[in-house]
Formats: C-alpha cells, structure tokens, sequence
DNA sequence: ATGAAAGCGCTAACAT
DNA sequence: ATGTTAGCGCTTTCAT
C-alpha cells in the first residue's frame, strides 16, 4: 500500500476513524491501551498523515510560508535561521520558496505558497511590489522582514542602516580614527551612503590614498564591498590593520571568516523576531494595525580596527554624526 | 470574502462549478466567451486555486519537494539554483525545507514534505540515513543529489571529487608545477585527501614552507580551506600567483569572487540533471532500476595559478595520477 | 459544450 | 470513551 489511509489504520487497529484521528492529533482523551494498538498499526503501515486533507479538514494547515529573495544570498540565509529556530521553538511548520532575483519568479513562488493555504507567510524580498504584498495580506497574515510597507494589515521587521553606519564611524572615532574613507564598490550606490559624510565616499579601492592625506581607517558599504575592499587593501601592501583599520557595515559568513570587524543589524534576530510576530498574529495576539519592530545594529569587533598609534593621532574634527 | 472557491466564481460567472474547474486547468474544450466571463469573475474575486483541495482531489499534487541539509552552504544554494531552473522549464513547482545541519530537523522537515504528498522529492542532505531515504522513496519518487544511495528504488545525481582532485593536479602539472602541497584546514580530514598523494598533504597553511624544499603551488580541498589558504598566503607575504600558485577543489561564490582558480562538478549542474531525472521518473520514463548519475569535474582557470617560470622548473617527478 | 454526482483523506460537531 | 456524520474545495467520470 503506497499511501495507507487513517481508514486503513483503523481496520488494522480495529477501531474508529475518529479514534485513530484523535490518537494522531495526540488527544489526552484517548485510553492507554487503544492508543498505544493504534500508534503500532499506523507504525506497522508506514501511515504517514495527509497534510492536503488535514489542512483541507481543518480550515488551517499549521503552515508558515517562506518567500527568499535568493538563496546563494548569505544574508537570505542567515534570516532564515532566525525564522527556522523560532519556528521549531513555537511549533510551526516551515515552507521555502525563492524567486531567486527575478520578480515574475518571485511571483510564481508567492502564488505557489498563497496557494498551499499556510497560515501565514514571511517575506525577505527587498524587491516585491507593494501591491503584491498587499494582495497576499488579503488572504493570510503576512510579515515582511529588511523592507519597510505602509500597510495596516501587514507587520514588519527591519534594520537599521544608517544606525549601523553611525554606529561603525562612533567605533572608528573612538579608536582615534579621524580620516576614514567610506568605500562603495558595488555596482550600484548603495543607500548606506546617504548616512556616510558625503566627501568620504570613494568608489574604488585606491581612490582614497590618492589624496593629500590617506584615511586610517576605511568603512566598507555592504559585505561584497567588505571583502573586496579587504583583499584589495592586503594586494596594495597596506597592512591591516596596522597601517590601516577596515570596518564593514553588513555581516556575512564571509566577513566573519576573514575576521573582519563588521556592524550589522544580526540578520538572525531579523529572522526570528519577524517569525515571531507573525505567530502573534496568526493566534491573534497581535494588535490590529500593522506591526513595525526594528532591530539595532550591533558590533562585532574582530581583527581588522586597531587603535591609531599616539603618533598619528591629529585634531581633525571627528567624523561622528 | 477571505478565500472565494470555485463555486463563488462559478456564481459570479453564471456557469457551473465543473466549468470554472475546466478554464482554471487551461482546458482546451471551453467557449471563448465563457472563458473570459470565468476569468474575470476569478480576477474580480481574487480567486486562487487552493492546491489542498485539488491536491486532494486529483490524487497528485504537482509538487517536488527539495530537502537542502543547510542554506548556508553555498554548495546547496547553488545545487538548487540548477533543481529550480530544470523545474521552471518543465512547470514542476519546487517546495524547499532544510535540517540546517541537524539530523533530527532533517528528518522533521522531510517529514513536512512527504506530508503534502508530493509527486517527488530531490534529497541534498549528505547526512541522512539511508534508511530515512528508502522510507520516504516507498511514497514517491526520490532523487539523492551529492551522494550515492545503494538502493534501487532511488535515483542519485554524484559529482567526482577524486577526478576534481586528479584534474586540479593534472592543471598544476601542465603549468610547470612539481611541488604541490595539498592543504586540508577542515576540522574534520577531508575526503578529497584519499585522492592526494600523501605525503603532500599539510593541515596548517605553512607547514609546507618548513621544508627545505617549498611547494611553487598550493592544492586546497574544499571551499573553505581554499579561501582560508589564500588569505594565510597573501598575510604570509607570498604571492599569488608569481611565486606560488593556489587551485581550489571545490567551486564557491567566495572563490569566484577573489578569483581563485578552481575545479569542481558544478553544483548548479548537479541539481538540473538531478531535476531532470526525477521529473522522468514522475512521468513515467524513467528506467526501473535506480539510476546513478556522475557529473564531471569542470576547470575554472582564474587569478590565482601560472606557469612556473623556467629558471624555477625541475625534473622533480609530475605528481599527476 | 455543459451539468450532476461521487469521492479524495481528513476534522469536528454531534450523538451515543 | 467511542462511533456517526457532514462537509472542506476540488477533480473526474458520466450523462446530457
């Protein structure tokens, strides 16, 4: 028997459909003995419930819905977590799609979920249209985790960017640092750079010491710009972070094995916390107007920020905003 | 109305419930006119197909369900880039779920797939019991992707390490390369080493260079050993690649991205043969013994590997195998 | 081309 | 404590 039904577990235990139900709902009002004969049927048959029916049954599946923009993306991954350890600790169910980078994808992937009737979804994708959003909002909970939308039925969890850059050039001036570059790499500005003092931004590695006066230290906008700023510094032959201190703003698996000195809102916690307002929500715990729940950056001090030597100290004005 | 079903559309539209069922399949043998009524009673409702119910009903649910041992893994990430893009193009949707490293979550979460019944499953979680495999296969198709399952009711999809190994060294030996040192930092020994001659293998980045004859070139098994090597050569003073060489075994973002020279069967081709050969099997074309499937080893020549110069050459004995 | 009717496997409210 | 029954929303014959 391919997929043995409760109806063929019951014949085998010799009782009712319902008890059999029950017995697999773990229902406290079911006798030692009945239970444990129907426990050992469905062992004996491989009896496995059927989610479509139950959910179907039910009028709720016990489902949580997740869309992630792009798996190969660490930060992606890193919410996930967050969002997979909160849902264990609470009991729900997870279920992954991704529209890997491309909008009509992340549409499908969305339909494909909505379509499954989960109680509620999570969605990581800076991308989406609003409206899309709102649209799914219609027919279940929803908690959107990195983005911001105005929507009252919609919660969401975010960071803080400019925090975390505040927060990386409050770490430098303490340091002593007070000419810091702040590097954006990326193919496109990154919206860090409105929080950064606008003269400091350089867009290539060695931009910055081709000024009368090199930086100390250099603030990284985003963790590709991180990485890609570290080897490039060991390339030039600057020491790091003896001739120069690199911090980045964005943690990644990647700025972490490097041990390079980053500021991030923890992705995790983005993870867990939109996880947990969403489970509010979905057992109506929740206030009725959308939710918005920010998460401040923190530090993780590694090997790449070292105090500036006494000697090169200098009275520069401090670049803390 | 939170979830319109098909009888609401029917109404709206003034057909019959079976109708509606015809036109949401894409059916063929429906009026123009009707159609179009249909459809916009759906598109005015908000209707969306519940996947439960006609999961339930059809008996097979158009799903494949992927278990992915961790999204952090880059290697997964990447294997279900290729799962999603052979599911695209043959209209399979593709429900992901992940064990994050935990043999008890994996179980749990392949348990969640099986439960919605899906029409096949694509397992890439090294660690699973074999056990657990030949359980979920007695309820659908299954395809193991990055391992080999003795079992003939499985399909398995293999890359070839030892290959990756023979070929990086082969490379190495072409440029010139007699002294190859195979760097294995994992904490746990790498598997690739049974492919290493033996006494090349070092587990500290400079080991190698306390003999008194160092390597011109540097085999690293495994992404993060490959990063970690290049970081530990470029701190250490060494170039790269004008007085040593580095190969990777084993393809990454991280590699690419530093453009680290790198040989590996690429993940992403992997997951659409890995697609391809379950979807075969749901319908039917498939042979009945389990199929195994080996992907060949792919050489990425980047920034990393040269030839060594001609006054550095000796007639050391070609490592290659 | 269209409608009627019988389930798919399960839950939940009810009856015993 | 246990059995009965009426659906959940859909697909799929089978009639018309």
């Amino acid at each position: 028997m391919a997929h043995p039904t409760l109806e063929d577990v019951a014949a085998r235990a010799g009782v009712s459909r319902a008890l059999v139900s029950l017995v697999m709902r773990g229902s406290p009002k079911v006798g030692k003995e009945r239970r444990e004969a129907v426990l050992r049927a469905a062992r004996e048959l491989g009896y496995r419930p059927n989610m479509m029916a139950r959910g179907l049954a039910a009028g709720r599946t016990g489902l949580v819905g997740v869309l992630l923009a792009d798996l190969r993306d660490p930060w992606c991954a890193e919410v996930h977590e967050g969002l997979a350890d909160e849902a264990v600790r609470r009991g729900a169910r997870l279920l992954l799609t991704t529209g890997r980078g491309r909008a009509a994808r992340e549409r499908a992937a969305l339909d494909d979920l909505l379509g499954l009737r989960p109680d509620g979804v999570v969605l990581a994708s800076p991308g989406m249209p609003a409206a899309d959003i709102e649209r799914a909002a219609a027919g279940c909970a929803v908690t959107v985790v990195g983005r911001s939308v105005r929507s009252d039925r919609v919660d969401c969890v975010t960071g803080d960017g400019a925090a975390a850059v505040r927060l990386a050039l409050a770490h430098l001036a303490d340091l002593g640092h007070r000419r810091v570059a702040c590097l954006d790499l990326g193919p496109r500005p990154s919206p860090l750079r409105r929080a950064c003092p606008p003269d400091a931004v350089a867009t290539a590695p060695d931009e910055p010491w081709r000024a009368p006066e090199p930086p100390t230290a250099v603030l990284a906008l985003g963790d590709p710009t991180g990485t890609a700023a570290l080897t490039a510094l060991l390339r030039a032959g600057r020491r790091v972070p003896d001739e120069v201190s690199l911090i980045v703003v964005g943690d990644s698996p990647g700025a972490r094995a490097a041990r390079v000195t980053a500021v991030a809102s923890p992705a995790a916690e983005l993870g867990s916390r939109a996880m947990a307002v969403l489970l509010d929500r979905i057992s109506g715990e929740a206030p009725a107007a959308g939710r918005r729940d920010t998460v401040p950056p923190r530090l993780d001090e590694r090997d790449t920020t070292r105090a500036l030597s006494l000697g090169r100290r200098e009275d520069a004005p401090d670049l803390r905003q």
